[in-house]
Formats: C-alpha cells, structure tokens, sequence
DNA sequence: ATTTAAATTGTTATAATATAACACTATGTA
DNA sequence: TACATAGTGTTATATTATAACAATTTAAAT
C-alpha cells in the first residue's frame, strides 16, 4: 500500500543510527557518531531528523529532545504517537495500543473538535527501577 | 485541602505574568518582560518556572518551549496534562475532560503498568482556522 | 538525452533554550 | 539563637536549533 520512500544518503546514514540504538538519541549526540561518515554540522543532522520525522520513521520525544525509530513497523507516517518514560532510567518504549488510539483520534474536546495528530507521553517507574 | 502555597518574590513575578498572559510564554520572553522587576538573568527565570510547575501552577507546553497557566483551578499539583494546540494560529487551550483523565489514570499499558503522569498535546485547526 | 523543478547537501554563522557553579540572603522552625 | 532549607544574584557556559546562501543530486517530464 504504502509507497516505498528511499532515504536519501544522510536520512539513511542517520535512520540507520538512531534505529540500532537502544535508547532515544539526541542530535548532538547523533552529530558526533556520524562525523565519521562526512556529517559535520547539525544542520545536516536537524534537516534529516526533519524529514525522518514527517516520513514516520522516526519519533520525537518532545520531553527529552530526543528521537526514537518508530516501532510500530506499520506506521510509515505516524501523526498519533505514544510513549511510556521511566523516570530513573529514562528507558522509553513507544507504546501501540489500538484502544488508546481509537480513544484519542474519537475524542472530542469542549467544541466537538477531534484531533487526528497528537503526542502522549507517560511518566512513571519502568519493570526494572520499581 | 490544599496547603497554601506563598510564592517567592520572583516566583509571584513570573507567574502573574503567566497568568494574564493570553498565550503560551516562552522563557526569554518572560525574562524580556520582567527585566524592569529586577529579574535580569535566565537563570532566575527558570528557577522560578522550575519551582512553578513543580507546584502546578503552570504547565510546559513541551512541543513548544512555551508555559502557560494552568487553567484548572483546583489543579495545585497537576502532573496530568491535556492541551489542544492550533498549527495555524498557535491558539493554545488547555482541555479539562474528566472522561479523558479518566481513561489515561486507568490506561494500562502492555505490561499491566498504570500511569497518574503524562503529557498530551493534541495538534489540529482552533475553530477560526478551520 | 535534455531540460527543468524539487529535494538534498555543504558551509558558516548565529539564535534560542537551558544549566553549572559559587557566593550570598531570607525564611521558617527547633 | 542557631540551624536547615529555600530562594536569590551573578558570571560563564552548555545544549538545542535555525538563518542564509551556494552548489549538487535526483526524479520526472518533455
């Protein structure tokens, strides 16, 4: 169905780093892991995380500033994200839940208005540091 | 119930500054507008906003570094937040749905975890938009 | 194949957001 | 009074992000 979207060089180079990663990224960081591969400004990392973002493959976890490859290997564009975030060792899982989503995308505020795109993110303790 | 709380001196500054604020407040905005109060350094700016929305009177809109006063009257100490945000115009409502916070309270995620913190940021078109 | 438009890249500079470290002062309470 | 805690003031610096401009690559359409 949905149309397959070629990287470009750096969006590749730099999608390629935040998805073996096992935590969120942030851009400096990802600046400094890729100069080895001819990124040397953050513009060039921004611009792609940019497009990253709008192609789906990628998340911001805007708490953090942060970016996490999309886990849910359907959603090519991903308008609707979820997070859980443990507060002590800030592991983060990107949370799909069907019910969650339908709840949110058929919620209606005040003015009967829903919203397609949103952005969740729970705080709480992981598994592991309660 | 509520113990109440009395604001330092540039805690009260900022957040009255906040409150009758008809939008989101970004920090070096803040610290422009209180330069004549004798606030002169960021850092003073962000202690107190630190402070105030550890005590729920303000919140962080995190999608856009912007701070905004909690509308919930009785929310003293809200670590559970909903906001509609308007892409055009920027409008931006903080949504008071008991059925919402509810549901988030209740959500369990995939591990059985519930939450009592999170941060939702709803994007669409405010009404004048559309 | 050649043209053209759109997307991507490279680069320098700078803007905007946020915290570290240290010294000092005020406030509440034992 | 003295003690602990919270708040203040200050300088410097770290971190996150974008502006502006020129060149190159890519895709697609003649």
């Amino acid at each position: 169905m949905n149309k397959m979207q070629t990287l470009s060089k750096n969006q590749q180079i730099i999608f390629d780093l935040i998805d073996k990663s096992s935590e969120p990224l942030k851009a400096y960081s990802i600046l400094f892991n890729v100069q080895k591969k001819g990124i040397k400004a953050p513009l060039q990392v921004y611009r792609a995380l940019d497009k990253l973002v709008e192609l789906g493959k990628i998340h911001k976890i805007e708490s953090r500033n942060a970016f996490i490859a999309c886990q849910n290997s359907s959603c090519q564009v991903s308008k609707a994200t979820a997070f859980s975030i443990c507060e002590i060792c800030e592991k983060i899982t990107e949370i799909s839940s069907a019910s969650l989503s339908k709840y949110l995308r058929n919620f209606k505020d005040k003015d009967g208005m829903k919203y397609s795109k949103y952005n969740l993110e729970f705080f709480g303790l992981c598994k592991k540091c309660r």
